[in-house]
DNA sequence: ACAGTAAACTGCACTGAATAGTTTACTTGG
DNA sequence: CCAAGTAAACTATTCAGTGCAGTTTACTGT
């Protein structure tokens, strides 16, 4: 049942896939000459270039492979007959533990690292986020329209708790500032956020 | 009074510094090379070095200069006497219009570039921020010692006011997804924000 | 089990282009 | 006059990407 035929060519590319996550990830992507690169994947350099035809196309190719993974969220709907409070907070902490995901930290900062000066390029990837970025709005709606919370902006009201969530435990990670926090914290975060928003919105 | 004696050398140095602000801010650290900073400087190579022993040297005044610039933030203190909400707003505004400051944005992008890889220097540099940030928590402590607002941990809330802030108008600026909001964008954030923090911890 | 074959990998030297920083011989403004 | 600037060539290094000759691997038909 399990295919289980890794050839060798295909060890040796992921191979050079996991040095190059690795690589950027610690050295940047300009930090990052395609000779280290080989040695670390412990391959000849000419066998990266037959698997990637430029260091450009391996970024391109790391930064849609990691998205993929890194976008993968269950994401919970609205319930009318349950608590808000309970609701929200269960979904938040989905979000937060989304975020905290190392794997989603690392593409962000090689994204990052990538897209800082080139601002069109940028704003074109995204646009994706946006699309991912709807779990929250999705229930706001719903409960706005079940009564339950004021009339809103939806845009403005996510764009609340997604500002609140990731100052907290985004933006310290992108930079290294600080390590991913605690389950302990992460409730904590999701849970004074909850209480913010619907101390604002609850109907 | 004035003084107006701006040698030719004194000339040559601040177009060196004008330059570099542009080409570092438009092309990043990295990106500029020393002939093309020499080039937009309309000067020659050598004066370059000749004013500054390295582009190290160059990046690090850069950075203390426009440090010293964007750290000018008047603030307003706590007043009993009147309307809590109007206070914060006013503040909040003051604090929006600081970080829209394109001087502001500048430096947070040349000293994001290059601190990027540097998470130990970052972390250091993220220190002098602290001591900017206090505006805001000074006024909360005065205002719950004052007994208007609830019991709360001074940081956590002063964090989630300048989530919020930050996360509508300092990231996206940044990153070059928006260009700085308008006045009446700048308003409407500060209200927002304002009502959203009273209605959770006002007493 | 085994030779044959094609595809993939290897090592290494090489090209060509940037680019930080220096040297030199010359010019100019005050 | 001379302190400062200038242009242009030069050193030295790094690095993306290529060419090639030889080796390993995996699959083929017998």
């Amino acid at each position: 049942m399990s295919e289980k035929k890794p050839t060798r060519s295909e060890l040796k590319r992921q191979s050079i896939i996991d040095a190059a996550k690795q690589a950027f990830q610690e050295l940047g992507v300009q930090g990052t000459s395609m000779d280290e690169l080989a040695a670390r994947a412990q391959v000849s350099k000419r066998t990266v270039y037959n698997h990637f035809a430029s260091k450009e196309a391996l970024v391109m190719y790391l930064i849609s492979d990691l998205w993929q993974q890194a976008t993968q969220s269950p994401g919970c709907d609205y319930n009318p007959g349950s608590d808000l409070y309970a609701q929200l907070r269960a979904l938040l902490e989905l979000e937060i533990k989304t975020i905290c995901n190392p794997q989603y930290i690392d593409l962000n900062r090689m994204a990052f690292d990538y897209f800082f000066h080139q601002p069109d390029a940028l704003r074109k990837e995204m646009e994706k986020f946006k699309a991912h970025e709807t779990g929250v709005q999705r229930w706001i709606k719903s409960a706005v329209a079940d009564g339950r919370l004021t009339q809103l902006d939806v845009e403005v009201a996510s764009g609340q708790i997604h500002n609140l969530i990731k100052g907290g435990c985004f933006w310290p990670q992108l930079l290294q500032l600080s390590g991913p926090p605690t389950q302990a914290e992460q409730v904590a975060l999701a849970e004074r956020t909850t209480a913010m928003f619907l101390s604002y919105y609850q109907a």
